[in-house]
DNA sequence: AGCACGCCGACT
DNA sequence: GTCGGCGTGCTC
């Protein structure tokens, strides 16, 4: 007796068995394909299951399965091969099936929804409208009209009916009159328009060239293009070929902010056949593009990290920009890299897979050197331009005005006057991030976490960047009442006064989550820079990421120091990304840009490598380094993480889960910790971790496995919430 | 995650 | 006397 076996989005890691509706054919049975979608009471509830295979029996006893309700799709939607992804994705990130083959779904096809059938709603005419002779319907003339538009183009869209004045009635009283009839018309193939791409200089061709060669199957690349070297371009002119050959596209980029420009990039080039998926998007704009995706009516999906799991009709090529950016990588729940499964997805789907950045992760290039990836690097710069100059500003023993030195403000001054933009960097937002009492030392700490609130004096508010702990600014001490409060250090509300009262003459724009709101905010500022008035640019990391501002030739690091002393292992890599990517935003046009970091260690290693090396020659000395110590990309991590309101709780869980697993563990794994994680209390919650540390994949995938296995049957007491982190980004 | 059951404090 | 607080147990 056949029953099937589901995924529930449920966190729980099994699969379940039913029985299978009743009134269903054994035929019928064995036509349902992974990836059917079935309704199936659950508990004392009803939820939507994936089907994940028809099983001959059940490891249960009979009496114990219940019935599934019914069949909502006879045929999957997503392809098999994104099913298969999908579970490929269950065991290597060890989450639950039913959350991760949720993601293969819009959230419209999540709870049960009939399919839509893809198509808009139009009318036609019926068998008699068709024999009805020209010149009929005279007592009802926009029927009439109607009719003839009909006659002409046998049928149209409800909406262009609308469009030329026939509103729904008047097609219903010829429906009525058993003229016209309901339809559904499928939505045409839109082959793009292509504009004709630029020239490519030889670094671009070769890259071209190399990674056209390979579509149809197989393969992944890596473009390592300095910023300015047209990595778009080979993008495009990718593209361009995959539609010739038939095929689609996807394009996925860090983040929502990055989409009008990416788009609008695309389809000066494209004309038609682009779609779009992030979560900005309404539930009705997500299902229609997700199934213009599936269904093959879209060529080109342009999509952040989630899209990596929609299905196409014919895969030729996935491009994921940027792929050293941590976005990629998803921070909660279903902690997937989508960079990392879309390398899996090339294999599943026999397309081509180009990582491109100016900056690759040291995985990615790892892979490249040892061969796994093809290595296309764009050393120079498209045009004229050259890479800007990078020079230590020693600020030990000077004097600073929001954080600023006496010539940083003389070298900001002379670019302002030469008519050109400047560009700075502070990667802390607020006014200051400490309010201490200068009478008795108190210093304003959120209740919640294990941090200091950060003073915003816009919104006269102390807020904490952990939590959402928030409240007004304090007019005195809460510890002696003193009114003698004093900020400590440094964010972008408080360089940003400075600037003002220096440059009155030039606009001054910050550039963070708090003065960018809105969704038009940055794209609005972006255009208005890009206009090339000279200006000064203040902001955090989202400044630094993909925009482009060619008028901008001065570029400072206002607090380098503070991304020296990085407790992660990443710390380094993170850095060199970070200060080239801003880098890369100084002298587009003809002119050299110059990069000035601030530091009171001008002769860090750090320091100097930066100064000295390139990206590419710093990251192969970082990665030689992480050889020694066997950390990725040479030995794998894992990371399993406890939170909980009782501190002992979380980290006894934890200790109960080494000395379970430490036994059966393979052969160079090791464990450390449980351990506080660093800013230990965040939330209200107590946060430890247990590392584990595997010498290389394989033996990583294994101890990830075992570790849940012991995990999921571990009593949980207390509250105890846990979690796996595979391949984790962050040790914290 | 839901959703129920179950056993202890302040109210119409 | 109840309404409801959230601890814990289960979901084929």
């Amino acid at each position: 007796m056949s029953v099937l076996r589901l995924a529930i989005p449920s966190p729980l890691r099994s699969l379940f068995d039913y029985l299978p509706p009743e009134h269903l054919a054994q035929d019928q049975l064995g036509q349902l394909q992974p990836g059917c979608r079935v309704l199936v009471p659950f508990g004392r509830r009803q939820v939507q299951g994936y089907l994940i295979e028809v099983a001959a029996d059940s490891e249960l006893p009979r009496e114990s399965l219940r019935r599934a309700i019914t069949i909502l799709d006879h045929q999957a939607l997503p392809a098999t091969s994104l099913v298969q992804l999908c579970l490929w994705a269950v065991d290597y990130y060890q989450h639950s099936p039913g959350e991760v083959l949720s993601n293969a779904f819009p959230q419209g096809l999540r709870e049960g929804q009939p399919h839509q059938p893809p198509g808009t709603a139009g009318w036609a005419l019926s068998q008699r409208g068709k024999g009805l002779p020209e010149g009929a319907l005279k007592r009802s003339p926009r029927q009439a009209q109607a009719l003839a538009l009909l006659q002409t183009f046998t049928a149209l869209p409800a909406s262009e009916l609308k469009a030329r004045g026939l509103s729904p009635g008047i097609l219903r009283s010829l429906e009525n009159r058993g003229l016209a009839e309901r339809c559904v018309l499928q939505p045409p193939r839109e082959t793009p328009l292509c504009q004709p791409g630029l020239a490519l200089n030889p670094d671009q061709a070769a890259a071209f060239a190399g990674i056209a060669d390979s579509f149809g199957r197989f393969s992944c690349h890596l473009l390592e293009g300095v910023t300015g070297s047209g990595k778009t371009e080979v993008y495009l002119q990718l593209i361009a070929r995959c539609l010739e050959r038939g095929d689609q596209a996807l394009v996925l980029i860090p983040e929502i902010g990055l989409t009008p420009q990416t788009l609008a990039r695309f389809q000066a080039r494209f004309q038609g056949g682009i779609v779009v998926m992030h979560s900005g998007l309404s539930a009705t704009e997500r299902y229609r593009a997700w199934e213009a995706a599936r269904t093959g009516s879209a060529a080109i999906v342009i999509g952040t990290r989630s899209a990596i799991f929609s299905s196409l009709q014919r895969p030729g090529l996935i491009i994921v920009d940027e792929e050293h950016d941590a976005s990629f990588k998803q921070q909660d729940g279903f902690r997937y890299s989508a960079r990392d499964v879309a390398v899996k997805r090339g294999q599943l789907e026999n397309c081509t897979v180009l990582l491109g950045s100016a900056t690759p992760a040291l995985e990615s290039l790892h892979n490249a050197l040892q061969g796994k990836y093809r290595h296309h690097p764009l050393p120079l710069r498209a045009g004229s331009s050259r890479l800007p100059v990078i020079s230590a500003l020693d600020v030990r023993k000077q004097a600073l005005q929001g954080g600023l030195s006496a010539a940083l403000l003389t070298a900001i001054g002379n670019t302002l006057e030469n008519g050109r933009q400047v560009l700075l960097f502070l990667n802390r937002r607020g006014y200051a991030p400490t309010l201490q009492c200068h009478d008795c030392g108190w210093i304003a700490q959120c209740r919640a976490c294990d941090a200091r609130m950060t003073v915003h004096r816009r919104s006269r508010r102390l807020r904490c960047h952990h939590c959402s702990a928030g409240e007004r600014l304090p007019q005195r001490c809460q510890n002696c009442h003193s009114e003698r409060l004093l900020t400590n250090g440094l964010g972008t509300e408080q360089t940003e006064e400075v600037l003002c009262r220096q440059f009155n003459r030039w606009p001054v724009h910050r550039v963070d989550s708090d003065s960018m709101q809105n969704r038009s905010a940055m794209q609005d500022l972006v255009n208005e820079v890009n206009g090339g008035e000279p200006c000064i640019l203040l902001g955090t990391q989202m400044l630094t990421k993909g925009h482009h501002f060619p008028a901008v030739n001065l570029v400072a690091i206002i607090d380098a120091d503070a991304m020296l002393f990085s407790a992660d292992f990443r710390g380094e890599e993170r850095m060199a990304q970070l200060l080239t990517q801003v880098a890369g935003r100084a002298g587009r046009g003809d002119e050299t840009g110059t990069v000035l970091l601030q530091t009171h260690y001008p002769d860090h290693p750090i320091v100097q490598a930066m100064l000295a090396e390139t990206y590419a020659e710093q990251a192969r000395r970082m990665l030689s380094e992480r050889q020694q110590t066997g950390l990725p990309p040479w030995g794998r991590l894992l990371l399993l993480r406890s939170d909980c309101a009782d501190a002992a709780a979380g980290e006894s869980f934890l200790s109960q889960l080494r000395r379970q697993a430490q036994a059966t563990l393979p052969a160079g794994c090791r464990m450390i910790g449980p351990l506080p994680s660093p800013l230990q209390r965040r939330a209200g919650k107590f946060r430890s971790q247990l590392l584990v540390t595997a010498a290389d994949s394989r033996s990583a995938q294994t101890a990830a496995r075992m570790l849940v296995a012991v995990a999921v049957q571990l009593p949980v007491r207390g509250g105890v919430n846990w979690s796996i982190d595979v391949d984790p980004l962050d040790l914290g």
